[in-house]
DNA sequence: CATCCGACATTCT
DNA sequence: AGAATGTCGGATG
């Protein structure tokens, strides 16, 4: 059950009459239990709780094994009936995670294994249904828990708007999304004001739709164009405009909100009642920086139904935003102490700062910012003796820049609702009430693609009066907005979460716009990140204002292949980076997270700051940080096409691109041989990644172009290779195409007919040490791993070894966090210090009793042998051997640490090239 | 021809 | 069902 419908079935659970003796089955059953799993537990059989005999016991008590134990209290006693629940024996014995109590009339609840707890009358405990979110297997965060209503309200609002698109599927057309999305917004405002006093009476806006529309629900929609018409215009103009009386109590709005049109969309009975059940929660406790992001899904296709949990959760916003400049602010405040005067020029400082997120989505990291700020500000004021002061932080220094027109519309809303609630929190409801209204009609936030605008026109310089010219778009903004900063000199603070494409996920308009942002500056865009695009527009801009950047973006702008080609643009531009969050996992608010690792990275073209590297939960002061974000200096990598070391030619595998057909399992392959003997010279021994670390055996066609006649003789290898030339024919790529004219061969093949040394792609961030190792000549290398024919073997020594390990985590792309080996980012670029026949033997001998430890453990597979955990004594010894030969090799004796170790290779890297001229792989830089 | 990377994908336990 | 860990081949240089 997606818990749109958890949250239909247990609102309407709570308005039915309530029934002791259905209660707890009604209530499994709202969070999704199957009715024979409702069957048994009446029965009696699943039912685990001790509170149901005697018979005459006051208790129904309903214990589901490892879920819930639920009883149905006598009036009155709930309290005293949950702790009967939380003291049975029967809830531990039977591993309930929650314990309920209630009696119709109130409800608690708690969770044993957290110790939230619940109190709230029966009627009111949908509004936390987040809390028993785990029942339905929905696991969250805490974070969501807490957010009960937004989500309620996303969900019946989704249900509201799928009710409308329903009724009137003109309106369900792409031309008519701007009056949708405007009309959604409008009653969005309408809700939330209705319940702050805004509007005067409670709930006047739902109360006048329910009275002054017919049950019938045909003319809804006229009642609600005649309201939205009224907040257009100002209260002496009513009359004039044929305005009902019923009207007069709304005031007059506007701000651009309810403006233009007011057509709204044709309700039927069911989009009626559901408008009225949406008027009916209690829409004070709206959450601004969580509930834009969850509502902004409704009117998105492919997002609807999901609730909008894809969004960025405060505590990664704050990872952003604390760093940017909000721990500055408290470093100062704190600073300041009781000081008036300096309390004051930082009050003054604040009110002239801007935030401008370019990718702003439904603008949650500036209602964030701007939340944070008037707490500061806040506290100023209470320390100046100020109180309750009207605030000096302008709404407007807060902009952005969002591609779909909803969630900008949203973002708007939401600032206003923030700052409704800030002048609540901290001067009072009349104050907050006295400066709402009329809505102030300036945009702050653009809507348009921000990497087709000039982002000086949506957030133009200050103090100078700098003239700039919108010099290479191709999209002259026209109605962007013109409005002034009150930030005269101010200071100017970037920041967002842009979306991520790799080069093979983007749309053709996609391409178009990175092509416009960076072929001024390069040739070489195509293979960086979407994400990439915001940052240069970002340092573009810095070169007309002074400003600091933190984005959130996909760890690989800062590895493997992308960093060369964006950071040496990015530091051009004078900018350098002053805080840095490491790679870590993304988390959303969803339980199945987004899967991608990313980093946060924060630059400057001004102040030199101290400097952060943040890793997890660690902070560290660091002296410099370089482009792979770590504490070192500034090398960047780039490919080669051979080692600047002189080591051997480390190739790319053998790429088969057949759509599997002429790979073999073992099972396939012993099938085809007991019926076609004569194919076993066509089968090799088919090795990647995964073949190699756990000693699992594939098998590929591998038929020279002279057997084909033989191969075309077997039927069922004729039916692979005709499937492997439509495969081919069907691809996209290029390569593919070419070669389905050769069905019978790999389409990249450089294979040699002798020993090789094979490094597997992708290998587990977990082991110490790289696995690599030999195969025989007639195992294929597949394209999952690289490989060195003909190997000397002190390769193996060097690759084995924790300096390269150390290098290639550091230079190299990660899958998760997992290395990825690349010949031309990691071998090839891989400073070794000139060896001599002697440092070669002495290599060679630590590569042999390497690859010995390792065979006195057969049949042991690699994965086993290089686990952490379990990897046997003999052969970490053999490998600290190694290490002790080739790091003296380098300096004479151990490196103390890996610091120490990445130091000196990027050292010795620069040396080389320095010395040799970097040879990029890059045409025409030969 | 050669190969890097994935707002991932699939297999383990 | 969560944790672990690397397929596959297109897009690009």
């Amino acid at each position: 059950m997606s818990m749109i419908e958890i949250e239909e079935a247990v609102s309407a659970l709570a308005e039915q009459p309530f029934d002791a003796n259905e209660f707890p089955y009604l209530f499994l059953q709202a969070f999704g239990n199957k009715e024979t799993t409702l069957k048994r537990l009446r029965k009696g059989d699943t039912n685990k709780s001790d509170l149901i005999a005697p018979e005459d016991s006051p208790y129904r008590g309903v214990l589901q094994t490892n879920n819930i134990h639920i009883a149905v209290a006598p009036s009155g006693e709930v309290t005293k009936t949950l702790s009967i629940l939380k003291a049975s024996p029967a809830t531990a014995k039977a591993k309930a995670k929650f314990v309920l109590a209630t009696d119709g009339e109130t409800l608690e609840a708690e969770n044993l294994a957290s110790g939230e707890v619940i109190a709230c009358t029966y009627v009111d405990f949908p509004n936390h249904f987040g809390f028993f979110l785990e029942l339905a297997g929905i696991t969250t965060t805490k974070a969501i828990r807490d957010e009960t209503f937004d989500i309620r309200a996303t969900s019946r609002l989704n249900r509201l708007y799928v009710e409308l698109l329903k009724d009137n599927p003109d309106w369900a057309k792409s031309e008519r999304d701007h009056d949708m999305n405007h009309f959604m917004a409008r009653l969005i405002f309408c809700f939330f004001a209705q319940d702050t006093d805004i509007f005067g009476g409670e709930k006047s806006f739902t109360v006048t739709v329910e009275q002054m529309s017919a049950k019938d629900s045909s003319d809804t929609h006229t009642v609600i164009s005649m309201l939205f018409r009224a907040m257009n215009t100002k209260t002496a103009d009513r009359k004039a405009e044929g305005l009902p009386r019923w009207a007069d109590k709304f005031p007059y709005v506007n701000g651009g909100l309810f403006s233009g049109s007011a057509d709204v969309p044709c309700f039927s009975r069911i989009s009626r009642s559901y408008l009225l059940h949406i008027g009916g929660l209690d829409w004070t406790k709206i959450n601004p920086d969580i509930f834009g992001s969850m509502i902004q899904a409704i009117a998105d296709d492919d997002e609807r139904g999901s609730l909008g949990m894809h969004y960025t959760s405060v505590p990664n916003i704050l990872k952003v935003l604390n760093p940017l400049f909000l721990d500055d602010l408290r470093t100062q405040l704190d600073k300041a102490g009781d000081n008036a005067r300096v309390l004051l020029n930082l009050r003054k400082r604040m009110a002239r700062i801007r935030v401008f997120d370019p990718a702003c989505g439904s603008g949650n990291f500036l209602v964030i910012a701007y939340k944070q700020m008037r707490e500061i500000e806040a506290e100023i004021n209470r320390r100046r003796k100020e109180a309750g002061r009207k605030s000096d932080i302008p709404l407007t220094n807060f902009r952005g820049i969002e591609l779909r027109e909803f969630p900008a519309e949203i973002a708007r809303l939401a600032l206003i609702i923030a700052e409704y609630q800030c002048d609540v929190l901290y001067r009072g409801q009349k104050e907050a009430l006295q400066d709402l209204l009329p809505l102030n009609a300036e945009n702050w936030i653009t809507q348009g693609n921000a990497l087709r605008l000039d982002w000086l026109g949506v957030c133009p310089p200050t103090g100078t009066g700098v003239k700039h010219h919108a010099e290479d778009l191709f999209h002259t903004p026209l109605d962007q907005p013109q409005i002034d900063f009150e930030n005269e000199g101010g200071e100017t603070y970037i920041c967002g979460n842009p979306p991520y494409l790799g080069s093979q996920w983007r749309n053709p308009e996609q391409q178009a716009e990175m092509h416009a942002v960076f072929s001024r500056h390069t040739d070489s865009y195509k293979d960086l990140d979407y994400v990439a695009a915001w940052f240069l527009k970002a340092v573009e801009y810095g070169k007309h204002v002074e400003c600091a950047v933190a984005f959130v973006a996909t760890k690989s702008v800062n590895q493997g292949r992308q960093v060369s080609m964006l950071w040496p643009l990015i530091f051009d531009c004078g900018f350098s980076i002053y805080f840095a969050h490491r790679p870590f996992n993304w988390k959303n608010m969803a339980s199945n997270n987004a899967g991608v690792t990313v980093v946060i990275v924060g630059l400057t073209n001004s102040r030199i700051t101290d400097r952060y590297i943040f890793d997890h939960d660690t902070k560290r002061l660091a002296k410099n940080i370089n482009a792979y974000l770590l504490d070192a200096q500034d090398v960047i990598v780039s490919q080669m096409s051979r080692s600047i070391s002189g080591l051997p030619t480390m190739d790319y595998g053998n790429k088969p691109a057949d759509g599997g057909n002429l790979i073999l399992s073992h099972s396939e392959r012993e099938a085809m041989l007991s019926s076609y003997p004569e194919a076993t010279i066509l089968l090799k021994k088919l090795v990647g990644s995964r073949e190699f670390t756990s000693s699992t055996n594939r098998w590929c066609l591998w038929i020279e172009d002279e057997q084909l006649s033989l191969a075309m003789s077997i039927p069922p290898i004729a039916a692979r290779i005709k499937k492997v030339k439509e495969a081919r024919q069907a691809s996209k790529g290029k390569q593919s195409q070419n070669k389905a004219d050769e069905p019978h061969r790999f389409v990249y093949t450089p294979h040699k007919d002798t020993v090789a040394l094979i490094v597997p792609s992708i290998t587990s961030e977990n082991r110490e040490y790289l696995p690599v190792g030999l195969v025989n000549n007639d195992t294929i290398v597949s394209n999952k791993a690289a490989v060195i024919y003909a190997p000397p073997l002190w390769t193996l020594s060097i690759v084995a070894s924790r300096l390269h390990t150390q290098w290639i985590g550091a230079v190299c792309v990660r899958m998760r966090s997992d290395f990825s080996y690349s010949n031309t980012i990691g071998w090839n670029t891989f400073p070794v210090p000139t060896l001599t026949e002697k440092n070669k033997a002495d290599l060679t001998r630590c590569a042999e009793d390497i690859l010995l430890a390792r065979e006195a453990h057969f049949p042991a597979t690699i994965a086993d042998l290089y686990d952490p955990e379990k990897m046997p004594a003999d052969l970490r010894e053999v490998h600290e051997r190694n290490d002790e030969v080739l790091e003296r090799i380098y300096i004479g004796r151990r490196f103390r640490n890996d610091t120490e170790r990445l130091e000196k290779l990027f050292d010795l890297y620069s040396k080389i090239t320095a010395r040799t001229g970097t040879k990029k792989k890059k045409a025409g830089a030969a």
